[in-house]
DNA sequence: ATATTTGTAGACTGATTAGTCAATCATTGT
DNA sequence: ACAATGATTGACTAATCAGTCTACAAATAT
């Protein structure tokens, strides 16, 4: 019953369907069950609206990325599962997933900080330099190898989504495409 | 001098800075040097400018695609030569690229017909079959094959674009990220 | 109890938008 | 010369939009 929340969620919705211009700010307040006002009242424009479901969204992928990843596994076992968590995250959760490609492929994105975007990525970057560092991951640019996994990741997610697989299949398709990519990059 | 090109090339410029919606028909009317009723003269509707854009731009790159891919070649050349093509072409036509990206993340490209898309497709899975064929590819569902290779690409070009490279260190780049790429399905 | 802040509502506004329309202008064929 | 056809114009409109404003209710502090 957070109003605030459902706000977002109810933007989230409508931003994937109709698109962030295409969804008027009275549709979303309507749709969310708030008065007009009170969606000003938490947000004060819409582009603030916009920016903070981003980060909202971007926090809560970030999160589950991580989840699970107990640092005593090899290198290889911790990118694994990483790498599973994205793809289950992504697929548990199209819209929202759907939504962060949305966000950065559009000219708002470019309005965000440099810092913050740089600051986002550092853990990821410092995580593929230690794997070169110990001599596991090729030696190549980090910058390279994330926008390379990143793409990858878009790719399978893409793939599973374009038709229906069952559960266990999805999961040799993950798997397997794992190991391409692990392939790749060692 | 031709203001059906005219309104075009400004809207794709527009349309990259400020997104679709946030981009006025009136502004794109102005900035094309023409009069408003112009552009709905050659469009209907600004969906219909805004699909019409994306054929367009496709088309154009497409072509660029298969320029010079000599049939006698082996296939890795030709596939080569292809993957060569696409990315300079995305680096020669950085907003159109990005347009097709743009378009492709919004509410806009489920409005194609799922016919127009596979048609689309069809050239470039066919010659992905024959690879697996010929026993040179490894054997996977070109579906996913396909969105591998076109994620890949797309990840290649934002790291190219992140960054001013000198013609040489670009090229490459681009060489050693086919043999990634190659090394992947092969 | 009273004052102060915070949340909520929804009518309202000024600006902007996609698209229309009636009227010219340019080009071509006869 | 004269139609006829299509290109071009820009003022116009009806609708829509983001954001404001005033009022009131609920919670919290004093």
């Amino acid at each position: 019953m957070d109003k605030k929340e459902e706000i977002l969620k109810t933007a989230l919705k409508l931003f994937v369907e109709f698109g962030f211009h295409a969804t008027p700010t009275s549709k979303i307040a309507k749709e969310a069950g708030v008065a007009n006002g009170t969606l000003f009242h938490y947000y004060k424009t819409k582009d603030e609206l916009i920016f903070a479901l981003y980060a909202h969204t971007k926090s809560h992928l970030t999160e589950y990325m991580y989840a699970n990843a107990s640092k005593d596994e090899s290198l290889e076992l911790v990118f694994k599962s990483i790498y599973t968590n994205t793809i289950e995250w992504a697929q548990e959760n199209k819209p929202e997933f759907y939504f962060i490609q949305q966000f950065s492929t559009s000219p708002f994105y470019g309005l965000i900080s440099h810092e913050e975007i740089t600051k986002q990525a550092k853990p990821h970057l410092d995580f593929l330099q230690d794997g070169i560092k110990a001599a596991v991951i090729k030696p190549m640019p980090v910058d390279l190898l994330y926008t390379l996994i990143n793409s990858h990741i878009a790719g399978i997610n893409q793939y599973l989504s374009s038709q229906e697989f069952s559960t266990d299949k999805q999961k040799k398709i993950i798997n397997e495409s794992f190991q391409l990519l692990w392939d790749m990059i060692t």
